[in-house]
DNA sequence: TTGCATATATCCGTTATGCATATATGCTTG
DNA sequence: CAAGCATATATGCATAACGGATATATGCAA
């Protein structure tokens, strides 16, 4: 990181230099990741087997290891619980209520993650612990809507910790940076139609898109290239598919 | 926070639950405070005396304490080293890339206030430590840019730890959210021009706006409200003041 | 009283958008 | 093999947002 020429006394300084003086608190990463198909959002929720919160679900999570990065620690996190790497990961908020965690003072570095829905739903079919549950969130009153999460049977599934606000603010964050920020692509495959993209959209922003201005927009955003392949097996005419350029 | 009905077993875990077992890095809270004026991005910056980055400066802030909400930390920074209550501040981003604190493995959380110009100025006044650098940050190669720092005098002002990083990132964050979020008010006085809202907006977005189309795009927003009154001391047409709204 | 400098209002051509309509095309079905 | 289906794609048009120019208003200074 910073590196510059230091003075015998600083380098005095920071041999000296106890860290334990002071009681510190835990620090956690945890990772929502999220995807969506057939007009629902879903994240992976893993159970908790141990205390606290033990047989709710939560997003999977790591302690900071000492000398790693933030970034490092959420893509462990991420191949560790869950199986999963080359994800698109990017940091969402931190949280640090105290009593947030009932063990002691715990403070999470929250990321999201998006993934297309086939990836995910094979990762999950790998880890029996974890789910694909529905998230329903509110459009924001003021304070942003904590998220509920529900089976696919529809059944509620109770959240660990703060998580739910953690899922609420994953989806708002999604619909305020959607318009300008490439992140609908993150949640398809490499080659989409684009009604495929239009429904992710819709999806996130939770209400019907004009399809004309949409389809004008997109192509006109310069961010989505024809490949020139058109989609198969659609029981009416193919759609041409389009890729995610630069 | 969360609160629930606990099991006896449950109640025994969390009673013999060691925190100390593993090691914990250190939490801080560093606040940008930052204005606008006359064209010019302003952020205060306190002097280090001590070691590491003796000389250097620095963004006001503090070590977490332990039963405390980041928020509240970030305030408390604030009113302790800055002498400021009831300052806009919200939460930017964590830092935690090891090693960028010479001492300890440290993270930060790192948020941003918006004050207006006199405020500042004044609070800078009482603090001999402290100074209004104006900030430069180059339109964001991606990665986002980072932050140079210049005194009155023109002065490159070296920055301490990663902090140019996060300055960068506080314009980046300012230049994303002005034309959806109210933060441009919060840079003024309670009544002000629509010329005065131009030109905050002009310099954070460091390019000149269209003046009609900003002028008919704030009254159509419905976030600001005519006072009645109007500019005084002007040398030519005093222009009617406005306030923020809702 | 006059002129200055800027605020405020009006007008207009261009562009983005919502909506309707027309045409194209791979697949299915008889 | 032909007709029909369902959706993709293209075109046209009314409306609203926007950039830009022009005209008028107004407090202050000379």
């Amino acid at each position: 990181m910073v590196d510059r020429p230091r003075s015998d006394e600083e380098r005095d300084f920071l041999a000296s230099y106890d860290a334990s003086q002071f009681p510190h608190p835990s620090v956690t990463v945890d990772v929502a990741l999220v995807t969506a198909t057939g007009g629902r959002l879903e994240a992976l929720l893993v159970r908790r087997g141990e205390h606290p919160f033990a047989g709710r679900w939560s997003l999977p999570g790591c302690f900071m290891g000492m000398h790693e990065s933030l970034d490092d620690a959420a893509a462990r996190a991420l191949r560790d619980k869950v199986g999963l790497g080359d994800v698109f990961l990017e940091q969402l908020y931190t949280f640090g209520a105290p009593g947030r965690d009932p063990r002691t003072r715990v403070i999470t570095v929250a990321y999201y993650g998006l993934v297309d829905h086939a990836r995910l739903a094979a990762a999950r079919a790998t880890n029996g612990d974890a789910v694909l549950a529905e998230l329903t969130v509110p459009w924001e009153g003021e304070a942003g809507g904590t998220a509920s999460a529900a089976g696919t049977d529809g059944a509620p599934l109770p959240l660990a910790f703060d998580h739910a606000d953690i899922l609420g603010l994953v989806v708002q964050r999604l619909r305020g940076k959607l318009d300008y920020a490439p992140i609908g692509f993150e949640l398809l495959p490499d080659s989409f139609t684009l009604r495929q993209l239009q429904e992710v959209h819709e999806t996130i922003l939770g209400r019907p898109l004009n399809k004309d201005s949409f389809r004008r927009r997109m192509i006109a955003s310069g961010r989505i290239a024809a490949t020139g392949e058109r989609e198969r097996q659609a029981r009416h005419r193919p759609a041409a598919l389009y890729c995610f350029v630069e």
